[in-house]
DNA sequence: TACTATAGATACCAATTGGAAACTATTATT
DNA sequence: AATAATAGTTTCCAATTGGTATCTATAGTA
């Protein structure tokens, strides 16, 4: 899921606008991964499992397109890059917990009727 | 984001989870269309705006495989199908309101910011 | 006889998304 | 001199997703 440049006006429906916004494959699982604070690339390289470098970097840039994450570049060798939740992007968190939590019922249900 | 006959069980987090059965591009507004109750395959193509034909019918048979919706067909002439929330679907509510909630405050700032 | 309504199916095509592998730059370490 | 660490980029390819247009069935209506 694509979001170009916050063009997200051309949007009548709040739900379909958030959902441009945070859906995707990944973007969910990223911004969970922030829910404490900072993190570096390679911290989020490991904890969202499965992600490709490119991906990664590519759903941190449209979340920063899109003002949920801050990204702070340190000049240093080897390099130092620092991912954080806007206020905005913390927002969210709520939501995403409830996510989480009807995902965590919903897998027990399935190993359960197994 | 298509959901293979309920093969979640590969996933492990709950939240990259909950993204496959409600990710998508039209599944978050087709569960919102759902909220107050039955509605008709028609009634959910008007309302579900932008949509096509074919994809609303495979975003509701993907639905329909998760266990979100229930699908009853009349047989009738011409036909009548009805679409209904499974209590299931139905504890996804909250979520899919806080989020309109935000979307809404979202794109409010949007347009105050242009 | 032709048209309407309803709920799709189907075939084909285009765009988007995601992934693998190789490559970059610089410093410190072995 | 070779290797490791970090945060990427680039290229190419495959899979997924979404869209357009056309077609189906049946009864009632003009």
């Amino acid at each position: 899921m694509k979001t170009k440049k916050n063009n997200h006006t051309d949007t009548i429906c709040a739900v379909d606008y958030a959902f441009q916004r945070i859906g995707g494959k990944h973007k969910g699982r990223v911004i969970y991964q922030l829910r404490n604070g900072i993190k570096r690339y390679g911290e989020l390289r490991r904890l969202v499992t499965g992600i490709t470098a490119k991906m990664l970097t590519q759903v941190l840039r449209e979340l920063e397109d899109d003002e949920l994450i801050t990204r702070t570049v340190y000049l240093e060798v080897p390099p130092r890059v620092e991912y954080e939740l806007t206020d905005t992007g913390r927002e969210l968190l709520p939501f995403i917990r409830l996510l989480a939590d009807w995902g965590k019922q919903q897998m027990e249900k399935e190993i359960i009727a197994e």
